[in-house]
DNA sequence: CTGTGATCAGACAACGTTGTCTCTGGCGCT
DNA sequence: AGCGCCAGAGACAACGTTGTCTGATCACAG
């Protein structure tokens, strides 16, 4: 800027009203300026700027992983977003490690950007607790944060699943499996507890031996698969692992008058009847009938994907519904039947809650609920 | 840090000192400054940082779509060895326009990365010449940069598209359609040169009308894939769009003698006898029937697709083979099989030229080769 | 002819660091 | 005892901007 003053024959302060676009600037001082910055390829370090003027005009955003279809797709969300405001976006990975979140996020936020977007992983975002502070705007995606105050985008895990049972029972299913990952994440948690009551709204009580809970390996979800569709009645004594450990509350019904619904089980399914379940139980009662589940409901989309992949080894293809929407998932045969979340309203969201708090600081912390959409392709009939 | 400085009883250089973790100061000097670093939440200002030492820990990335799955996974390699190397990547979407791409690497140089990485969509990179100038190191990826001096990472197009053109010709195809992006891309451009190469090394002559280039909309692939299917001596007149305003050069062959052989096609079947069709083209002559395909090369992940979107709807389902690999390629039916770009792989490559070229400044321009992998799933058979 | 704004331009400090230089004791050496 | 030397610590300037203040020039009205 200097140089360019020089050539200009002007006062640097000039030079910087004019890149600014100040007024105060004459034409032919103007005119002398620009040809004096294109004359030496000038070019503002914005370095300097952010530290002189504390605009930073740069957004740090921390995903699980940026090549994950789903934080690619928010992170293209809130790139065009923040293009359009002139800004531009650091993205960073956590590769699920509550370690290296740590280390991205702080490495982000020593270059003191307007704002974090931060898809949590941490049990606690407390390290965080000095830019929060210092008026650091945080939004946590996909998952809550804790420990610091942030807002909040999530999906309608809850929605999404209701629809999907709804879906399946509407189809005559009831005896529905559900392979959901680590408990420990709360998607996971939050999607499976959703489950439970979306069944018990249909006066299914919830059959924990077919609830699969784990991190997805290959192996453990050919184990759960292998229980799953083998096993009841006919096929029990072929899986011996099946639903060990968690032989209770199988085969509930709306009341306590179903529970003959649970007899004539002389298989070594556990029979206890499980009674009062439902929050609005239709006075009629829903036996749930043992045996190999009819229909499967996979949590997220790596899960799904690697369901698909085994599901032709299996005895027999039951009905399907994933989480999250899948490249090419109305090519397969059946198209498949999936929740599918918006991304891309995530994304907008939270740049709009940026903007917001922005706006007022002061603002309390708040919540928003992204609505899934369950897209019917074939797979769940 | 002038802070942390009085709360220690230090001058500000030492709190520098020790957040650098330079030698020179005593054991309880850094104790105390360490206390006060906590204490008040201190964090390191990485802008005021860069602007006094010049080094910027930060790296930009300018990609066609940051939700690409190519430069996606392109975009976690950068960022993994990145993350290693304690930079941090800012990252930035073209929608392959021109101008955006401009805006968007411009943005990202007015914040002095130590490196630029960028997918080029405009005809020339010159706008950059200021900042190569001032010493940014460029890497080109997916095309090569125009008009300022910039390492390069490509894929091997050629050998990718060599290898499914073998793959096709070695189960018995000659007739193969070709669906390539618009040739104003680079690797369009290269791609369906490949594409001649390789089936003339088999001694077949390219059918031009066979071969179609366009931005790929739904409505084009329509219309291609309706005339390359249905195509043809039997079918011609069903499908009067074909091959408009490409008439010439249809049935071509190794020498003009051969031109007979295109005669006498009844049936849409390649009837024609094909003699010792070997990498070298022999000397005899490579009849090329006319007809409908019965082998397609989609040239990108867009056009494969949509292509196989759409394959349900056409008169037949010809051996198929795409550029790209897709999520869930396997699990379609037939399995597609791919010409896979090794993403990571060039994303790699990218961080490798960056490091020599740091290491050396003056080091010449270099291309590098990133070879592709054929994977065989049965769409091609 | 002078006072009054308006317009244009420059001087200066500050943002938060780090590189260079200097200062101060205390130590071991001759 | 006098010397140099080193570790430890501080003073100061500079990186490239921008915000604030002040200065210069000019047209115009009183």
């Amino acid at each position: 800027m200097k140089d360019v003053a020089a050539q200009a024959g002007v006062a640097l302060k000039t030079v910087s009203r004019v890149v600014n676009g100040e007024p105060g600037v004459g034409p032919g001082t103007l005119a002398r300026v620009e040809q004096a910055i294109v004359e030496l390829g000038y070019r503002r370090n914005e370095s300097a700027r952010q530290l002189r003027s504390g605009r930073a005009g740069t957004l740090a955003m921390v995903v699980r992983d940026i090549a994950d279809p789903f934080f690619a797709a928010i992170g293209r969300a809130v790139e065009m977003t923040a293009h359009r405001d002139g800004q531009v976006v650091m993205i960073g990975s956590t590769h699920e490690d509550p370690k290296r979140e740590r280390e991205v996020a702080l490495a982000f936020c020593a270059r003191r950007p307007d704002a974090l977007i931060l898809a949590p992983i941490a049990d606690s975002q407390d390290y965080l607790h000095p830019e929060v502070e210092a008026g650091l705007p945080v939004v946590a995606i996909d998952r809550p944060a804790h420990g610091i105050l942030a807002d909040t985008v999530l999906s309608d895990n809850v929605g999404g699943i209701r629809a999907a049972v709804d879906h399946l029972v509407g189809h005559g299913h009831r005896v529905i499996g559900y392979l959901g990952d680590d408990p420990v994440v709360y998607t996971a948690r939050e999607r499976v507890d959703a489950f439970r009551a979306a069944l018990a709204r249909h006066g299914i009580v919830p059959d924990e031996s077919l609830i699969r809970l784990a991190a997805p390996t290959p192996e453990g979800i050919a184990r759960s698969l292998g229980e799953l569709l083998g096993a009841g009645p006919g096929a029990a004594g072929a899986v011996p692992g099946a639903g060990p450990g968690v032989p209770g509350a199988l085969h509930g019904t709306g009341h306590g008058s179903a529970a003959l619904s649970g007899a004539g089980l002389a298989s070594g399914e556990p029979t206890g009847p499980m009674s009062g379940a439902g929050t609005e139980a239709p006075a009629g009662v829903a036996p749930v009938p043992a045996g190999p589940v009819t229909a499967l409901l996979t949590a997220n989309n790596r899960i799904t994907a690697e369901v698909l992949r085994q599901l032709p080894g299996m005895p027999h293809r039951p009905a399907l519904i994933g989480f999250d929407d899948l490249e090419l998932a109305d090519l397969i045969t059946p198209g498949l039947t999936v929740i599918a979340q918006d991304a891309e309203g995530i994304g907008r969201a939270a740049m709009e809650l940026l903007d917001t708090r922005l706006a007022d600081p002061r603002l309390p912390a708040r919540e928003v609920r992204i609505p899934t959409r369950l897209i019917v392709r074939g797979s769940a009939e």
